[in-house]
Order: structure tokens, then C-alpha cells, then sequence
DNA sequence: CTAAAACGTTAACAAAAGATAAGAATTCGT
DNA sequence: ACGAATTCTTATCTTTTGTTAACGTTTTAG
């Protein structure tokens, strides 16, 4: 994909949030950078400052933390979503976290350091503000909705919920990686699923 | 406790986020509404849209859902917090939750329609889209931590870090809503604590 | 193409957690 | 102050999950 196709789309999907005119636009697209990451290679690394928000133009992503040496799968993110680390970005403190690429994996960047240029750029701050805002309280309302599946429901419940709901998370994704996201071991994933596939047959 | 002084305490705490010039801040305190709400009665409730973002200035509150007629306690919010069904705030459909008080509380008030007027406003417009900002960021950041250690630790592990960390939570709080906030039953948690202090004896 | 690594299922056993109930201690409402 | 309700612990039993290991399959890397 060439990058003004890349950018054209970029610019469509931040619409939801904020709508920049000509004159904006030219300003804030000088402020990003496009990124290519291979298949395993890594947007975030444990101990490193996040320095980017990336939007994910083509590909996908997994969070993971590593706990005595194993990798626990916390996330992931998609097409025409953004990816960070957050607390990192936001704080500029290190990272407790990996984010690694799952595919071939095409991003547009924003860098905590053009940001806060941008926030800072009498012709930008407002729209960029908002823009934060408005970011921000999405993800916090998804963090708000996968915390209350972890408080209310068991983790058949919510593999039954990504089974009607999270498509594109079951499609591609190794089930170990699932498994740790509803917050269990591979194993026992596999006895939910052999529990579901006695039940309905 | 006057309503001068709980306006001071406000207007400290929020300079965290942003600083208001006295011309400002006499515009956006007329925004503002004290609501006192008696122990047990509910600041959000399920169904009903929540019009309003509090700020505590003494008291506490449990977030809880409503489960086969059980009530889930997932989380609180004591002095100087904020406490919203954000959710329902931000998108302003019916809550799914349930906001009560734990003791006597007394807040100050922003509601959903003068937080648009004061975004709307051209005199607090720009500080208000970045207040926004600011505490969403660091609310989403409260998730992101508390997502990991759901993910990564086990229930023994998350009563520990509250006994380290989460001094207020443990100090007042029934056990059972603690146990629910961990994410296990009454009956777990008191089996926790009972291993813990034979390890410790 | 081939050897190595990763993946998913299953089994067997251990550990932990859920459900239910009983009883004592504490708190609450009036 | 009193009875009722709530809270916490403990016990028993059941269910679920974790752990480890084995096995066949699939995918990956060189």
C-alpha cells in the first residue's frame, strides 16, 4: 500500500474524533512517520520508553508481559486501531510490557515528541487536545468493559463472548495467546472448548 | 465542611491537570453543583443514564454490578478521586452499573450538559478539552495497571499487593467487597488470609 | 525439503476455587 | 437496648483450574 492511500485512510478513521481542515492537515501529517515491522519484531519492548502512538494501517499486534520467564498474552490490536504502551507513552517512564507484531505490520507513528510539538503549536493544540481526549475516553471505555468482564463472568462466559463478538481476535490467533487474554491457562481453554463442543453437538 | 473550602480543595487537586487563571475559574465553578449524598444512596444506577462526573471531596463510593441477583463490587473511589459510570457518562446511554455511597459523601458535581457548555465555550473551551484529556489518560492508566495484574498474577498475589499498596481500600471496607474486587468469592478470600497468616505465624 | 520448533488435545494428579451451610461475632436500625 | 441483619470464618463436598507430560499435527526456519 502506497502511503498516501495509507494516510488517506488514517485520516477517514480519525474523523470519529476530530475533523482537520486543509491548511490543519498539512501541518499534523508533518508530524508523522510510517513504520514497517516485520513479523515478531517489536513495538514496545519491558524497559524501554514507549516513544510512539502507532496506528495500524495493515497487520496486527499482541500485548505480553513475561511473568518467571513465560509470555502471558494480555491484548491485542488490529486494523484501524491504535497500538502504544500506554503508561509509558504517557508517563515517558519505562515500559512493563512488550508489543510485538503478529503479522507483516504497517503503522503510521506519532512520536511522543511530535505530539506535544503538536500540543504545542497554536495552529494544532486545540484539535490535538481534543483529539487526546477523545482517544483516551475510548480506550478507557474499553478497559472499563473488559474489567467488568473480568469481574462478572467466568472464563467459559467470556470465551462465549469472543466466540460471538471478537471475530477477527479467534480467526488467525494462536489459541494459547486467547487463552492467556480470557485470563487462564492454554489447557484449560481446551477443556471450555471440548465442554462447549459435547454441548452442542 | 463550607463550600468555600471544598472548592479550594477542588481547585488544588485539579491543578494536577491544568491550571485555571481567576477569570476562568469563576466561569467554570458556575458550572459546578455540591451534591451530599447519604450512605447507601447511589450516585449511578443501572439502566438510568449517568448525567455526572464527581469529584470527592469526603467520603467513598463501590462501583458494583448486578449478577443472578448478586451484587459484584468491582471497584471504588475515595477523597480527592473521581467517580463516574464513565461509559454512560462519556456516551450517555444507560449504565450497566451501580455507584453507591460507603459513607456520607459529599461532591462536587459536573454535569454531562455543563461539561459541553464549558467545551463549547470559547473562554475554557481549549483548557477544558485538555483537562479531559489529562484525566482520561491517567484513569486509562489506572486500567492498564489493573488489567495486568488480572492477567499476570493470581488472586493470592493481587490480596498481597493490596495489603502493601491499597492501605484505604482494606482499612474500612467489608471483606466480601474486597473479595470481589480481587475478582474471587468471600468464602477464596478468607481462605487467602487464612494461608497467609499460618506463612506468617 | 527437512529438522526443529510451536501448537492443540488429552490424561492424571494436585491445588485452588466455588457452592452451600452452620455458627459466632459484630453492626445496624429503630 | 434489642432483635435483625450483616459479616467473617470454618467445614464439607463438588467443580474448575493448574501442572506436567505425552502424543500427533502443523508451522517455521534454514
Amino acid at each position: 500500500m502506497d502511503t498516501s492511500t495509507a494516510l488517506a485512510i488514517f485520516r477517514q478513521q480519525l474523523e470519529k474524533y476530530v475533523v482537520f481542515n486543509e491548511a490543519e492537515w498539512i501541518i499534523f501529517i508533518q508530524h508523522l512517520t510510517f513504520q514497517s515491522l516485520k513479523k515478531k519484531k517489536h513495538f514496545a519492548e519491558y524497559g524501554k520508553v514507549c516513544c510512539d502512538v502507532g496506528f495500524i494501517i495493515s497487520g496486527s499486534v499482541r500485548y505480553y508481559m513475561v511473568k518467571d520467564g513465560e509470555e502471558i498474552t494480555g491484548y491485542f490490536s488490529f486494523e484501524n486501531e491504535f497500538v502504544s504502551s500506554y503508561k509509558s507513552y504517557l508517563t515517558q517512564q519505562p515500559a512493563v510490557n512488550y508489543i510485538q507484531a503478529l503479522d507483516d505490520t504497517l503503522l503510521i507513528v506519532i512520536s511522543h515528541k511530535n505530539m506535544h510539538l503538536m500540543l504545542n503549536n497554536p495552529m494544532l493544540a486545540y484539535k490535538m487536545e481534543r483529539f487526546g481526549r477523545l482517544i483516551a475516553e475510548h480506550y478507557l471505555i474499553c478497559y472499563e468493559d473488559r474489567m467488568a468482564s473480568f469481574i462478572t463472568k467466568t472464563p467459559e462466559e467470556r470465551y462465549l463472548d469472543l466466540l460471538t463478538n471478537g471475530r477477527e481476535v479467534l480467526q488467525r490467533m494462536p489459541q494459547h495467546y486467547i487463552a492467556n487474554f480470557l485470563g487462564i491457562t492454554p489447557v484449560s481453554l481446551s477443556r471450555i472448548r471440548r465442554r462447549i463442543l459435547e454441548l452442542t453437538r
